[in-house]
DNA sequence: ACCCATATAGTAATTTAGACTACAAGGTAG
DNA sequence: CTACCTTGTAGTCTAAATTACTATATGGGT
């Protein structure tokens, strides 16, 4: 038996053993992207990485989560929901370390990046030109990314990653940035006005170079009253 | 600051504030059940509870998983996944634990129950009637039971809850009872057929008093060519 | 021989999905 | 001011799927 180190324990202290990963969608210019942060420190200094950081003993994992998040991107009150745990043997260099990941669908255009602490750049990353990252950060990625592009097409998450009030065609191009697939404009339309979850705000989009076209809001009531009826949300 | 204890860590000791509680779903009598063990030991002596147990430091979270499943209940070699963490501050009393919990889908002829270490009993529970249970695990519970309820309509998991070879009526009843509403038969059979991963076994029930249905087996590697083309399965 | 329970087949009305056409609106370039 | 370019929005048609049924088949039990 291999004897591993002492540690004293504080209420405030980080939990051993455990880390939070978060996995920020954000879209923009019919595109997604993920969030990332350059380490500035430690071993993988200098590497690419998803943002995340230690629980602490007097916070509940999802707390730390919104925390965390907070901390390095200046984002709150987001849909941010647990994905998954990650929990190989050698995962991480040197300790046994395990993660939970969460994931995060906002509207890039809602915050600034700036760096946080022991973090030296933050920035966009196009999903389909992500880099090599830290630890086995590229995998949990992938697997996630999975995730999202089943999640997307039976439940209304679509819309946290758009502006308040969207057009049809944005929220078409998204689920095709998403699915990487392409969508017949009509018959979307259709689709998803049929299901009475858009209210139209009776405005229309400015500043474009052609005709403008109706601005919608997704009705969040109205979803969870389907819902409680047995209704299943399909794009 | 509290000072919380001291500790010594050994590579074969278990993770400190982490533990795993397996969500274990049968089929039988038309009805779904799942699988509790009650303490024999411990503050929480008698309580009925979600079979669980500590992640040692020289495994996997997935492994210890299924360690901890076959030496509560000697079932091995099934369709075993991770649920979600649930990581409360307050949610074990007296210390600081979060719990990464997996569920199961089994057929419950395939094994027997006999209590193992630190428990004194392990019975199948009707889903609607499960005691009060130690811990959080009633909430753990209703989250995965409604999370199985959303997923077995989008993917074919209710196969692993019944024997490899089936009826259609069989089949019927399990989604029945899962999702606790009642299907149309002629139309049910169509739809399921017309999906083509359903291999009939040219084998008809016996010992029933009525006439004797086909049984059928799933086509798991017809689902997996269906799927890299697109497809998408629904109840 | 009849009854009963379940299996299995079929049918008709309605709804939905998919591919495609047509027209509207509004800014821009000449 | 007009022609044109881009995107928005409406409509049409066909095939396929869903739904709510009805009808018939099979085989054991009494």
């Amino acid at each position: 038996m291999e004897l591993k180190f002492f540690k004293l324990k504080f209420s405030d202290e980080i939990i051993d053993a455990l880390s939070i990963d978060c996995i920020i969608f954000g879209f923009k210019n019919s595109s997604l992207y993920i969030l990332l942060v350059k380490h500035g420190q430690g071993i993988t200094k200098g590497q690419w990485a998803l943002p995340g950081g230690w629980i602490k003993y007097n916070e509940s994992v999802d707390d730390a989560a919104y925390r965390i998040l907070t901390v390095q991107t200046s984002v709150s009150k987001i849909y941010l929901e647990q994905f998954q745990t990650f929990g190989d043997v050698n995962r991480f260099p040197g300790k046994r370390v395990l993660t939970v990941c969460y994931y995060a669908l906002v509207n890039t255009e809602d915050f600034e990046l700036h760096p946080g602490v022991a973090v030296s750049d933050a920035q966009w990353f196009d999903i389909n030109q992500i880099p090599k990252m830290a630890f086995d950060h590229n995998i949990i990625f992938n697997k996630c990314f999975k995730f999202l592009q089943h999640k997307i097409q039976h439940e209304p998450i679509g819309f946290n990653l758009l502006p308040k009030k969207f057009t049809l065609l944005q929220l078409q191009e998204l689920y095709e940035a998403i699915l990487d697939k392409e969508l017949d404009k009509p018959n979307f339309r259709r689709k998803l006005l049929k299901m009475n979850l858009l209210i139209p705000c009776n405005e229309k989009q400015n500043d474009v170079a052609h005709r403008a076209a109706n601005l919608f809001r997704f009705d969040k009531k109205a979803y969870d009253k389907l819902i409680d009826k047995g209704f299943s949300f399909a794009v």
